[in-house]
DNA sequence: CCGTAAGCTGGTGGAATCACCAATCTACTC
DNA sequence: GAGTAGATTGGTGATTCCACCAGCTTACGG
């Protein structure tokens, strides 16, 4: 036998490189000599790991996504509009510097979307998963199925602009959004039993109820999805 | 005299070039030779009618801006509410392939304000001007400074949001949100004198009543501004 | 201590990019 | 028709990036 494979733990670090480059440089300067310099490794390393650039980035996707759905996971028997309000909690969690990092580092993504056919495919395919499944849950609710297609788009809106509204602004912005979406899908009929009151009083950061057990937002986070 | 200077010409026909580049192939593939042949004009061209990339980029930036400004323009005195409801349907109104085309453009314009310090100045200050704006009128409808701010946030959220969906999905797709976003205005009490139902029933492409009279959506429309 | 499998290095070729500029062309005025 | 300001061309040199790989190093089992 020989040496042990690292493999997963090389993808792993390269692909965080790589996030950190996206967010610190914009997709246009990170280049796979910055991604392996960031990782501190030597360039054809990463060629070694991954097939090409494509395979990289959308690596990082799949990344970025998995965490998205470990924070917005809910065991069964979760209430539909409790799974609404935490989608939304997952998406506007991303507070911190951690979380100022995968917004950037979705931002960047998007765009590379948009050039590249695989990397767009793979984002499209996420994007139109999160439609799907919110559309279900509002027919749950008891909405027709247009309407419920039109809310689902209207959150899924949110969550991508809520995403580029944090990458942009300053870490605290995209906290003062985090009430009035909650807002919105009370408005819309997705209120729980106990009564949330309009447009929580409690501050921008601070969350309606106590419901969100468990916020990861990235890596450094000791919890199951990191 | 000299030959009449067509500079302001064809900085717009290179900027519109970039638009369509941009929206093709997405910002890493945007270099200023695509540019110079999607306009059919020499690349050193391109220099000699702006500074640099960054000059290039900033411009297009201003123009998208000038074209979002124009289709949410009301006339004096027009009510606080109708101002909300505008916003929200010049940014949703990006519709076919024209609007397609801008939304990308705006998508590849995000990515790029990441990495370059002087397109990230330009984009972050049309946001905050957004954000600011959008609490002024909020305020002016009775909210407090806090819910104003808060509510400020959530729409621009929707509208960076919006592009980013319509973007990445098939035209019709943000179509399905434009009639939820305007279900959360009326939610928050930015409702008009005549009554607007939930949900309007006129299809994810009609707006809610005959307001918008223009929602220009590009140049090609024959309009003021474009 | 040797064989083996995997990790890892650092350099190279080919292609693409940007900033720059000298020369040429065009349209207008005097 | 001559003069001139500006538009336009097309090529160049320095730089960068990606894909690739031959060879070296490391860590394990026997």
């Amino acid at each position: 036998m020989g040496r042990p494979s690292l493999r997963e733990e090389r993808r792993r670090e390269l692909t965080l490189a790589l996030e950190r480059v996206l967010a610190r440089v914009g997709v246009a300067d990170a280049s796979i000599a910055a991604v392996a310099d960031e990782a501190g490794v030597a360039p054809g390393l990463v060629h070694h790991h991954f097939k090409n650039r494509d395979d990289l980035l959308t690596t990082l996707v799949r990344e970025l996504d998995r965490r998205f759905v470990a924070a917005r996971a809910a065991p069964p028997g979760t209430p539909p509009h409790e799974v609404l309000h935490r989608t939304v909690d997952a998406a506007v969690a991303l507070r911190g510097d951690v979380g100022r990092r995968a917004a950037r580092a979705w931002v960047a993504l998007y765009a590379e979307a948009l050039g590249s056919p695989h990397v767009g495919g793979v984002v499209r395919a996420l994007v139109l998963r999160e439609w799907r499944t919110l559309t279900a849950t509002w027919e749950r609710l008891g909405a027709s199925r247009d309407d419920a297609q039109r809310r689902a788009a209207a959150v899924v809106a949110m969550i991508l602009g809520s995403l580029v509204f944090g990458a942009l602004l300053p870490g605290t912005a995209v906290g003062f959004a985090a009430p009035s979406l909650h807002t919105l899908l009370r408005a819309w009929g997705a209120a729980d039993a106990d009564d949330r009151v309009a447009d929580d009083p409690a501050g921008p950061t601070a969350h309606s109820t106590p419901r969100p057990p468990h916020l990861c937002a990235g890596p450094e986070a000791s919890c199951r999805c990191c």
